[in-house]
RNA sequence: GGACAGGUGGCCGAGCGGUUAAUGGCAGCAGACUGUAAAUCUGCCGCUCCUUGGAGCUACGGAGGUUCGAAUCCUCCCCUGUCCA
């Protein structure tokens, strides 16, 4: 197997590497924004190019509802169809298992779905979803898991975790057999890295739990993927024991695999995260608080409705070197948010998503100069809160 | 001049004898959001005072009246809309 993951630099625990996937290299510690139903909300793709996005994730339960896989497939796959000529991740629709819980039955076969579209019904399974995956054509695709959801005791996390690893051996099988038939070919790609297939990547469960998280992690990569993803987390449970069990993750995978936590952070978590040793993170925190009006910036929080900011002419944040920082005041931007106008959703992701970016360059810089002790945790005061 | 209809909290609008400081919606204010069922959801939203829970005050165009009790019933007045002269 070629490898698809170099280390270039390391500074304690963190990395800082390149991806190598079919369609472009992704230069790690990665923040991907969250791109389900093969957008990232009110954001076009020129826009995230600019801003330096270089992985993109994609939902195959969103796309495999609408438009569905046979039109995607015929258009060429998820890259030519929605005009994305850098790498994209899909996640499998694991995490659907655990928030569309009023939706969906659970069983050993797979899980079907009532379509929260329009009430129809839909089985995936892990061959279907690995499947699913491949018609889409993401450089990176994701296990079919279980999320497990928050509180489960012992007994329920176990039982969660063997359902994930069985599915997870299902998973590999199918795509062993299938990983032929991606929408494209290597050879067509404009970019051409070194990896000539997609990459599949497990996911671990384990819960809340220190010893199931170890056994996952290591029974995980005895069936050997490509990179190894910690599932399960950011479900509801306190921050401490998120970074609990994401260390009692790492500890278990293998050094010179890419490592992805799934679903995390704040720009302060993505940082320390990415400290632990994380190499990928996805979350959707930045695209929807923006549409929510919640503003990331280097001296904390800013909720950009607030009345306060209805005469501030100051930019959102000095320190920004985004194009709405370069051009627009806190004023206007409360003025289009609270008259719902759609470039507050436009102009707020891409602030919060070039403050992400900017972030994870500013980590990987500072690994490759071996100097990650010294950055700064951005535990910063929130500038909003109170009053 | 006449006939109808109507005047409710910042706005729209329900209520048509007590359980009504008054349903809803909008606007306003604050909060939540972490592999997106999210441009969503939650709370507050007459004034004053004390700790939650309350207490007091002022309120349904105006003035009288009926009633134990009125935004709701009656009388007169003012205003608005539509129609007829």
């Amino acid at each position: 197997m070629t490898p698809s993951f170099q280390i270039e630099a390391r500074c304690g625990a963190a990395r800082a590497g390149t991806l190598l996937t079919a369609h472009a290299p992704v230069h790690t510690p990665v923040f991907m924004p969250v791109g389900t139903a093969g957008t990232v909300k009110g954001v076009p793709q020129e826009t995230l190019e600019e801003l330096g996005a270089e992985l993109l994730l994609a939902n195959t339960y969103h796309l495999y509802l609408r438009p569905g896989m046979e039109t995607v497939r015929r258009l060429g796959g998820l890259h030519r169809f929605m005009g994305w000529e850098r790498a994209l991740l899909t996640d499998s629709g694991g995490f659907q298992v655990f928030s569309l819980n009023e939706l969906r039955k659970v069983s050993e076969e797979g899980v079907e779905f009532r379509s929260h579209l329009d009430g129809s019904s839909h089985v995936f399974t892990p061959e279907s979803a690995t499947g699913a995956q491949i018609a889409l054509g993401a450089d990176v695709i994701m296990a079919f898991d279980e999320c497990t959801e928050h509180p489960a005791d012992q007994k329920r996390a176990r039982e969660s975790m063997e359902l994930t690893l069985r599915w997870a051996g299902r998973c590999k099988r199918y795509f062993e057999e299938h990983k032929e038939e991606v929408p494209w070919k290597t050879s067509d790609l404009r970019r051409q890295t070194s990896a000539k297939r997609q990459l599949l990547f497990g996911i671990v469960q384990g819960g809340m739990h220190a010893e199931l998280r170890r056994e996952s992690a290591q029974r995980t990569v005895e069936l050997g993927f490509d990179g190894y993803a910690i599932g399960g987390l950011s479900v509801g449970e306190p921050r401490h024991l998120t970074r609990e069990m994401v260390a009692a993750t790492l500890e278990h995978l293998p050094a010179d695999q890419p490592r992805y936590l799934m679903g995390v952070g704040t720009p302060e978590e993505i940082v320390e995260y990415a400290r632990l040793g994380v190499d990928m993170m996805d979350c959707v925190l930045p695209t929807r608080a923006a549409r929510h009006g919640l503003l990331y910036t280097s001296e904390g929080r800013i909720s950009i409705k607030q009345a306060r900011y209805a005469q501030d002419e100051s930019p959102l944040d000095r320190r920004c070197g985004c194009r709405v920082c370069a051009r627009y005041s806190r004023a206007y931007l409360r003025h289009l948010y609270a008259s719902n106008e759609a470039l507050a959703g436009l102009l707020n992701s891409l602030h919060n998503l070039a403050y992400y970016l900017d972030t994870m360059r500013a980590v990987r810089h500072s690994i490759e100069l071996g100097d990650f002790a010294g950055f700064p945790s951005g535990v910063r005061s929130p500038h909003a809160s109170g009053r």
